[in-house]
DNA sequence: AGGTTTTACTAATACTATTTACTAATAGCA
DNA sequence: TGCTATTAGTAAATAGTATTAGTAAAACCT
């Protein structure tokens, strides 16, 4: 910046006006283009380190999740973080714990000394989390987790209301028994999406009826094994509502193995929409999809809010975002 | 740094001193006690900022993708890069651009601004690129794409030998009379593929045979189409390769619907292991998986060798790495 | 004409480290 | 004792910007 302040015959100063375009600074035009005629002829590019040292802004988000790439659809996350960011003019600095505590302790740590100017906190399934304490010492939004003491912003998919609409467009095609081929893990999701379960069937005044909920692991195999106590009872289910489309996939094999046609015999819903099964499926798969795309990007957003709420030292309780699961309709209910 | 100095009653110099373990200082382990406790005490942590200006060193790596999430094994690539560079001590800023030109442009613009120490320039499906002329000003690495001029450093998946082993793996099964499913698309992918294949042919004296390649869309459609096309041939083929593993699932449904055990009756062997296909299709999936966690890392390392070497200022030309596409044994061959 | 306002700048300082050059005090040695 | 070598530090320069306070000259106003 002095070598180009030298080359226009100005001051150090006067080039950082202009180069900010500073209100008030009064630089006519004439002098303006000396300037840029010297950072062109000079191939002068400001030095953001030294920009973000005198200012104290990173412009840079971290970006902590525990494992990026294992499950699939979960780049939206970060695809949907980095969208808003970058619109934004922020960058997002990732590590991948890998779930390791120690490495998590670690990239707080990092992130913090490269003063970021706030930590997204992913989990690539919904579930609860207990991040390093030093977070707190920036501004930090929890994605796709949160944490027991909710002492800490969130934002989740509503899992209840993701059931719910599951189970609602299962009645509206007029099936009245249900099945829910559930996962056996208590998580967030299975716990919520049965709630929802029981509620829609509550609204329109159908009992609910344990017998119609299997509960197995959440692959291929489960759905299969749940699909096969579910369909052997006396009155067997019409309709199934799969924990997500891995599952029913299994549903799918079960029902071509026991000449099952989909939708007319059973009807199938599953979740979560995933790229490589549910549209593939034959018939394609009626699913429910996770909003992980817009929780990134909700999470940037509440994320810029809290920075300048910061000047403002508001001290709201944090909250607790859901995001609803919209009802992705192709054939197979 | 100089409130620690001030508490412990030192200058700031020996503060930084012992916080870098500077060799030949000479600060007693009680002095060295004095300035931890002082630090603890403050809750003082390094600026990396300040650190980097005086530097002059960034420890971070930019990462500019077009499309991380659309395709979803792609996350391994930024996963292997990432892992690579926190073994190092480096972090990643990425950047996606959705395959916009301006915001490529913006985003080198961006990363030379922060003074990253290196660029990794990633595509997610295996092709030729031309990016912004800036990233000559900074070591860059192409990852699953390459310059037509070889003017940068690129790692892309061996497709030829990937093509190679598949119809190797094939032949090793007894089967002679082998179909390509190929894609319709004329890609490095495509082309190499198809390459391998025909070396792997003329490598046991098995002549080429044009009619048993088909060209379609890379989707489930395009597979059954070529299924179709190639069965339908007076000597049908006993053993299909197919471009990838949604066109190896459109050629299990031809196969299904038309009553062709597998591999009894046609053996199919596909590409790109994918995650939430292959193994779950039934029988499981015969594949060659895309290196694409192996090339992420391969990225880094070159990075920093690069990096190193240019304090010697070596003038190599830049290498051309190619990485193989290992074989994921399963039912269907 | 004399005063005020505006224009078009500049000098100096701060941000938080790293690094070089230097010093005072002590230890070692013949 | 007198000299050098080592120990244990310190002062000051530097990295590249942003920002505050200030100034000289020109323009404006009555």
């Amino acid at each position: 910046m002095k070598d180009v302040a030298k080359q226009a015959g100005v001051s150090q100063t006067t080039v950082s006006f202009v180069i900010n375009q500073v209100e008030n600074a009064n630089i006519p035009a004439e002098t303006q283009e000396r300037i840029f005629a010297a950072i062109d002829k000079l191939g002068y590019r400001p030095n953001a380190m030294a920009r973000q040292l005198r200012s104290n802004r990173t412009q840079t988000f971290g970006f902590i999740s525990d494992v990026v790439a294992t499950t699939p659809f979960a780049g939206r996350i970060i695809q949907g973080a980095q969208d808003a960011a970058w619109a934004q003019g922020y960058l997002l600095l990732v590590v991948n714990t890998g779930g390791d505590e120690a490495v998590t302790e670690a990239a707080v740590e990092t992130l913090l000394e490269r003063r970021v100017d706030g930590i997204l906190y992913a989990t690539m399934y919904h579930r609860a989390v207990t991040p390093p304490a030093a977070v707190h010492e920036t501004p930090t939004v929890l994605l796709d987790c949160f944490v027991e003491d909710r002492s800490l912003p969130s934002v989740v998919p509503d899992e209840i209301r993701g059931g719910y609409d599951a189970t609602a467009a299962l009645l509206r095609k007029g099936h009245t028994r249900i099945g829910l081929v559930n996962n056996l893990d208590v998580v967030p999701a299975m716990s919520g999406r049965q709630e929802g379960y029981r509620q829609a069937l509550a609204a329109v005044g159908i009992a609910y009826d344990e017998q119609l909920v299997s509960y197995y692991p959440s692959e291929p195999l489960g759905g299969y094994t749940g699909a096969e106590q579910l369909l052997q009872l006396a009155q067997p289910p019409t309709a199934l509502f799969c924990f997500n489309d891995r599952m029913a996939l299994g549903v799918y094999r079960y029902a071509q193995q026991h000449g099952l046609r989909i939708p007319g015999d059973l009807a199938v819903i599953g979740f979560d929409n995933q790229d490589m099964i549910a549209p593939y499926l034959e018939p394609p798969l009626t699913t429910m999809e996770l909003p992980h795309y817009g929780m990134g990007q909700w999470a940037v957003a509440h994320l810029l809010q809290l920075i300048e709420q910061t000047g403002g030292q508001s001290n709201y309780p944090p909250v607790q975002q859901l995001c609803e699961c919209p009802l992705i309709e192709r054939s197979s209910i």
